[in-house]
DNA sequence: GTCTATACTTAGATAGAC
DNA sequence: GTCTATCTAAGTATAGAC
């Protein structure tokens, strides 16, 4: 009943990143992550050649799904309702299965995910995204706006006090967002160029 | 010119700080505190017991300062007005002095900060003035804004590409921050209870 | 207040048996 | 595919001279 597994390389990345998101990359060693599956640090280094590479394994897939995701999106209608159409898919892809766990990696580790090599991708992703939702107003409001949709989505899942259910959760996060999204391009002080082509927002349009 | 000092210790408070946030906490070493001084590691040991002691030494501080703001801000009003109050004053904590770099440190290391005795206070009173900043809709809908305009300062920081002074950048973090704030307890969709005794926003109030 | 020297522990990684 | 055994490097921390 040892069970020759074959899915230990997957056993080995579901606790690595459990144990780097709670306790962090640095903190947790190969040792213990041997320990909780019950092998030998030896036995990691079949599977991997380092520690890093642990992570690599999970964060090109992400970076593989944000790419696509990426070019869908370049595909989008400059406007609020391409902008909430695309920031929906993401949160699907934020919520979905393994997208959340990487995610908050993702936030739990940003020194390593500054100085690791796959980390810069997956970083460049979500700059990419926010540069993607705001070109309607590609100034730094709108990128201000455009970062703080995506990290409505983020902070959802810290953020909440409280018993909350994943899709109310989800469904509130993109209800925020969506508040910021269509304010990109919108300008309500009446002063820079409205966007063109766009009225998803029935309120304030008196001249 | 080897200078008696007497400042060695916020010298080494200053670097630890930078490097801390530079290339997290864990992978900043004592020696290389101390190269970076001139001077070696045990003279670290004598204005410090601890690495842990050197954070500890910053973030104390940092949670006093804003011990004595929630405090202030309990007294607020609880409306529009007395969250933006609130909100600036934070903003202004934020950007004076060290509080940008603590508060960088904050981020860039969230899973010593959540391990940590000191940061684990840090990170409570963040929280609290979420709470304060939600009193008027303390639902997760108010959770979720308050926090969103708390990050609006944050995020400021690493979402703007191209040059932006100081000032704006402040600026426009609290512009954006204040936008989520006044819908705190407002309700546009006209369905829960409407926050009473608040109209600092000219907009939708027809009836 | 800072130094040299060192004790103690643990980390990541490899070699080779089974 | 997993083990035992071991290497090498680096870390934090302490003792005691100056």
């Amino acid at each position: 009943m040892t069970g020759s597994t074959g899915d230990t390389r997957s056993r080995i990345q579901a606790v690595a990143l459990e144990l780097f998101t709670e306790q962090g990359y640095e903190k947790t060693s190969l040792r213990e992550i041997a320990e909780r599956l019950g092998v030998t640090k030896a036995a990691l280094y079949y599977h991997f050649k380092s520690k890093d590479d642990i992570v690599d394994s999970f964060v090109s897939d992400r970076v593989e799904r944000l790419d696509r995701l990426i070019e869908w999106a370049a595909e989008q209608p400059v406007d609020a309702v391409g902008r909430r159409t695309t920031l929906r898919r993401y949160c699907e892809e934020f919520f979905g299965d393994d997208g959340r766990n990487v995610m908050q990696f993702f936030e739990q580790n940003r020194t390593v995910v500054k100085h690791h090599p796959a980390g810069q991708m997956l970083r460049d992703r979500m700059l990419r995204i926010a540069e993607l939702l705001s070109r309607a107003d590609p100034s730094p409001a709108g990128q201000l706006r455009a970062t703080l949709a995506l990290f409505s989505v983020h902070g959802s899942l810290f953020a909440l006090r409280g018993e909350i259910s994943s899709t109310e959760r989800q469904e509130l996060a993109l209800e925020i967002a969506n508040e910021l999204l269509d304010r990109i391009g919108e300008d309500p002080t009446g002063n820079d160029e409205p966007e063109p082509g766009t009225d998803s927002t029935p309120a304030a349009a008196a001249g």
